[in-house]
This record gives C-alpha cells, sequence and structure tokens, in this order.
DNA sequence: GCCAACGTTGGC
DNA sequence: GCCAACGTTGGC
C-alpha cells in the first residue's frame, strides 16, 4: 500500500465535485506532466490512498482522503480536439498520457492547511510538496508523513 | 546538446 | 495581479 498526495483546483474540480459524482469516482485525466504521469502509470496500485489537496485557492490544503480504483489507463481526453487536455502529438498507437480513477473515501473533519504543513516542515522533512517550486499535481508520501499529516486533524 | 524564450503553476 | 520556479520547445 503506497500513499498519494493529487493536487486539484476547486475551481475546476474540487472535492465537492467528487462527492457529487456517481459513487463518488472520477477518472484522473488530464495529467501532462512526465514524471506525474509515471507516478499514475507505473507506481500506483489499485487500492493505494490518497490526500485531495486544493490548490490555486484562498486556503490551499488538504481536504479529503480518496483511494486509487482500478490499473491505470489510458487518457482519452489527449486524442480529443475538442478537449483542453488535447495533445495532438499524442500517439493512439503509442499513448503518452495516463489516468487513474480515484474514489472519495471520506472528507476531513478540517482542512489541513498548506501553512501548517511548512510550520512543521521539521517533522515533514522531504515532503515534495513543501519544497519551494513545487509544481506537481500527483506525489507520492511517505508512510510516516501520511501518519503524522493525518495526526493533525 | 546547449540554452534562451516562452508558457504554466500556484502561493501570496 | 504579481512573480518566482519550473518544464517544454526549438533554433543553432
Amino acid at each position: 500500500m503506497a500513499y498519494w498526495l493529487l493536487k486539484s483546483e476547486p475551481d475546476v474540480f474540487g472535492w465537492e465535485h467528487l462527492l457529487a459524482r456517481p459513487k463518488q469516482s472520477e477518472p484522473w485525466d488530464g495529467v501532462r506532466n512526465y514524471q506525474a504521469r509515471n507516478f499514475l502509470r507505473d507506481a500506483m496500485r489499485d487500492g493505494d490512498e490518497a490526500f485531495f489537496y486544493h490548490s490555486n485557492c484562498a486556503q490551499p490544503g488538504i481536504v479529503g482522503l480518496c483511494r486509487i480504483v482500478g490499473e491505470a489507463q489510458v487518457d482519452p481526453t489527449a486524442f480529443d480536439p475538442d478537449s483542453k487536455y488535447h495533445d495532438p502529438k499524442s500517439d493512439p498507437e503509442n499513448p503518452r498520457w495516463y489516468l487513474r480513477t480515484v474514489q472519495a473515501q471520506r472528507t476531513l473533519a478540517r482542512t489541513i492547511t498548506l501553512a501548517e504543513l511548512k510550520e512543521r516542515a521539521e517533522a515533514l522533512e522531504g515532503l515534495q510538496l513543501i519544497r519551494r517550486g513545487n509544481r506537481l499535481s500527483v506525489m507520492p508520501i511517505e508512510a510516516d508523513h501520511w501518519a503524522y499529516i493525518l495526526g493533525l486533524e
């Protein structure tokens, strides 16, 4: 069992959107960064758990817990000219982008903010989220960091 | 392969 | 809205 953090802009697709979906699950498409893609495609496993993180908003932070459901699949939005995630250089014969389905597990009792995670930088050493200039939208979380962060709730 | 220019991310 | 940091592109 591995742990992850998934970033999402609440104005685009936030935690409330996920909760409103049938079975509270959604294909996590549109990832267009190779490092994030590699995590999605190669490292994640069915049943892994993930923090759902709100970025680019008034109060960035972790708002919920979700689960990775099933195996990696080719991201069909890459081949859709009408999609904002369309990638004309991605060849269906040799797909470049993948997705995973995520399912909401529970809403956190409160938002664990980026600000307080930064305050705990000593205990969370190595956490990519609080590294300078971090922009990864899919990142691994060490098991002890996972437990520590949940303990802040 | 280098690197400048450009576009994007995301906190503040 | 600003801007630092980063990834990608493309000329050479």
